[in-house]
DNA sequence: ATACGTCACATAACAATGTTACGTAAAACT
DNA sequence: AGTTTTACGTAACATTGTTATGTGACGTAT
């Protein structure tokens, strides 16, 4: 029955329109600040109509992450082709740090936002796709140790790789919180990362060596302004264009 | 005049019951969760009353907020009295480590919620405190640079300082959003600083060492739970018992 | 001592929000 | 053709932060 098929697509084309302009709203001013009435009103609806496809706010919020997600969860995937586990760790923490940059309100959405105590909704799907790049984090971390990267007394494989990722973290929060503190001096993203990637590597190895220099695009030393993405050139499928005229 | 002495003093007094009313119920159920009604309440006002005092919600809780970052304050400047300027960054990287974990929700309203754009109000005032704090980390790393502690390669005693922030902050976030979840096992804080400081240390440091071995006090690899503070007792000045009967 | 002024605070209202009860009309299925 | 489903709009509701307005206590000046 062709029928049915035809209105499940066309229930999920306006499902996408509706999770389209959340993600823009949602992406330019954060959750807070835009209302369901806003959303509804940009493609030409009734708030109720929100609530035929998604549960609430939050909800809709939640399954706009989940698709971007997609997008880091790919580009962590290729990185973790590279082939020397150790050189796989600095090709993960690039990746990492690009993803966070480049797509700060997903990035702080996920990592940033306490769970409001209601969350017993869906408890395994949120946090997951971090969990889920953390288990690659841990099996590249495993690998590497077996190849005797890493210091003898260090043995423990998911305290590393928990310390790498803190580290990691705590680069692109700074960033996505205070990068735009002005009397700060922020050194470049590239900088930072090598400079603490590298010694937290170096500190971890058994031969003392650090990571291969990372490959430079910012002539460095430039504040990254990373809390108000001025692209919103990101993971738009489908059409790319607004959809209220 | 004394009356008027009488008066601002007890101004004074009435602000402060509300910021401790406020301090419990924000601390217990994070910022968007507590309604001024409920706060008032508490204290057998009406809402009215909280907007003598404050200016509005978001100035209620930075002032809350200020007065305990006075604790924080503290303990790194403890931490900054012991001597060699290598060891005194253990000190302080435990110090921070200790407050964010002991004190969450401040973390969190501090270094984990994003500016509303209406920010301008206090652009200063906002984030200082951590400003503070970096600036006596700055200072530190300054003083162990010139006692040689780094590698020579390493000159930007800003970037060193910025790396090691990230490092703490992002352990202690990761501790406060991802705490608990449950099949994460984390390992303890003290390990993981362990690890994460020590590596980091080790290689930024021109000998290859580390830090000495912090104290110890867990038996380590116990989840932190640090996400729903159970122990209220904390920085309460004044009365430390609740006002409401 | 009496009048005046100030100010902390309460009452009640307002506007904006997320959410829902209810109706409706179109379209699918029988 | 009749029945049922369902996507959606209208209008309402409860809860929020915030404010306009009144008032009573109290300090101060006459």
């Amino acid at each position: 029955m062709s029928t049915a098929d035809r209105i499940e697509r066309e229930r999920q084309a306006k499902r996408a329109l509706i999770l389209e302009a959340a993600r823009e709203l949602f992406l330019e001013r954060g959750y807070e600040a835009v209302t369901l009435r806003e959303i509804a009103q940009r493609i030409e609806h009734s708030t109720t109509a929100v609530y035929v496809h998604f549960k609430d706010k939050r909800d809709l919020m939640e399954q706009m992450v989940a698709e971007d997600f997609a997008v880091f969860a790919a580009a962590l995937q290729t990185a973790a082709e590279v082939k020397p586990a150790r050189a796989r760790l600095g090709k993960l923490g690039v990746a990492y740090v690009e993803f966070a940059l480049r797509l700060p309100r997903h990035y702080q959405l996920l990592f940033l936002t306490p769970q409001p105590a209601d969350a017993r909704r869906n408890p395994v799907d949120r946090g997951t796709p971090g969990i889920d790049g953390f288990d690659l984090l841990v099996a590249t971390v495993e690998e590497a140790m077996a190849d005797g990267v890493f210091r003898p007394e260090l043995r423990d494989a998911r305290a590393i790789a928990q310390a790498i990722w803190a580290a990691v973290h705590g680069l692109v929060s700074l960033f996505i919180i205070l990068g735009d503190v002005p009397h700060f001096e922020w050194r470049s993203p590239e900088t930072l990362l090598e400079v603490l990637m590298g010694s937290l590597m170096r500190g971890l190895s058994a031969d003392g060596a650090g990571l291969p220099p990372l490959p430079r695009k910012a002539p460095a030393a430039s504040p990254p302004a990373a809390s108000p993405p001025k692209a919103n050139r990101q993971t738009s499928r489908g059409r790319g264009t607004r959809t209220a005229r």
